[in-house]
DNA sequence: TGTACATATGAACATATTATCATATAACGA
DNA sequence: TCGTTATATGATAATATGTTCATATGTACA
């Protein structure tokens, strides 16, 4: 089973690695989240994760733009920006509502523009 | 099939749909950044587009860690957790302190954990 | 109708990412 | 010194990502 050690706390067997700090670690695996939040949670944020669609992001932080005013703001193709936005919406992070053979995209989620500001404080310090 | 520009020969391969809120356009393009900041706010958010990141970040915002602190906690590898660990620090993430043999990491920005509750409230709507 | 326009999307390819393996470094004790 | 422990890191392979190309869908208008 397993090594005891009163001095320095249990050794765990299929691990080599000693554990050092116990309590610590128990403290600290009690503020985990389920592994499927976490999944979610980084889907979300791998989205802040390209240029492409921090740009998207930001025009629409400003005014509710057409596929088409967003390609031209940026000079990319409409279909890497079509491709872009539905990545975007997957993740609720922009909705959008057709116009004739327009459709208005805005962004969907208050926390889009908190997290935006956040990161930028992070990066201009 | 594709509109040719008898003036300047091809088109750039950007976009050749007609500008159709040009007003717009011009207000949402003067709130863009530089490319480097994007950029730079990109590689930073990517890095909570993981989970195995994620979970470590959650730790370190309860209790500072050594490295097999942490793969204790999540079960992981010392070699996954310590790359992870280093791109974390690349991007000032997180800091350690060198303690003897080991090393306590803690979390070296306030934003993380603004970031962090942000999405978690973004994810649970 | 037919045609141009606005957008969406599947496939494919190049690049980026992440865990693993093997190994290096560095501190400590015997 | 040697051996053990704690951490770091280069190389690799599997997987994910992002753009382009080609094409499909749907709308408006002559």
């Amino acid at each position: 089973m397993k090594n005891r050690n009163f001095l320095f706390g249990d050794d765990e067997g299929t691990c080599d690695i000693k554990v050092i700090h116990e309590e610590s670690i128990n403290r600290a695996k009690d503020a985990l989240l389920d592994e499927d939040t976490y999944v979610e949670l980084s889907e979300t944020f791998k989205l802040f994760g390209n240029p492409t669609r921090l740009k998207i992001l930001t025009l629409l932080a400003v005014e509710d733009l057409c596929v088409c005013d967003i390609c031209e703001a940026l000079a990319m193709s409409q279909s890497a920006v079509s491709h872009q936005l539905k990545t975007l919406r997957a993740k609720n992070l922009v909705k959008y509502t057709k116009e004739g053979k327009q459709a208005r995209y805005s962004l969907a989620d208050k926390h889009v523009i908190e997290i935006l500001k956040i990161g930028i404080e992070h990066v201009l310090e």
